[in-house]
DNA sequence: CTTCTGACGAAAT
DNA sequence: CATTTCGCCAGAA
């Protein structure tokens, strides 16, 4: 394992996180991790191994919908499985299944300023 | 060492 | 809406 890859393990903490039923954009993950781009959480989520807890199908991309690769028809299964609904157009509804973000604990855990956290929010997908 | 290619995203055109 | 541009990182060729 590379050092300078070692953010990989900080974007799966987070994924970790958001519970099913909810979905959480790249650029949301990206967000909460100084220095992490929505992109790198991309690359993160390629290297995601096959057997894993990892809840990698409820990230998708801030246009609400699920980013083309092979096995994306796989992830519309899970996500529809845990109870994501997805519109004719194949996005889903922000306002309904976003995750909300972190418990307060991880804040203080991360080192994360409360203010710096709801600015952070506000820039989410609406 | 250089070049290319991706689970992204925001802004400009 | 669809395209393009650019930032950003890792791994393969």
């Amino acid at each position: 394992m590379s050092q300078s890859a070692k953010y990989y393990d900080q974007v799966y903490a987070i994924v970790r996180l958001v519970p099913a039923g909810q979905v959480a954009s790249y650029g949301m993950v990206a967000s909460l991790l100084p220095g992490v781009t929505a992109r790198m959480v991309g690359y993160a989520m390629a290297g995601v191994p096959r057997d894993t807890d990892i809840p990698w199908q409820r990230i998708i991309n801030s246009g609400g919908k699920i980013s083309a690769r092979p096995g994306s028809g796989r992830q519309y299964d899970c996500l529809k499985a845990e109870g994501v609904a997805f519109s004719a157009s194949g996005r889903v509804c922000w306002a309904d299944v976003r995750w909300e973000g972190p418990e307060d604990s991880w804040l203080d855990e991360a080192g994360m300023d409360m203010l710096d956290y709801l600015d952070i929010r506000a820039g989410w997908p609406k």
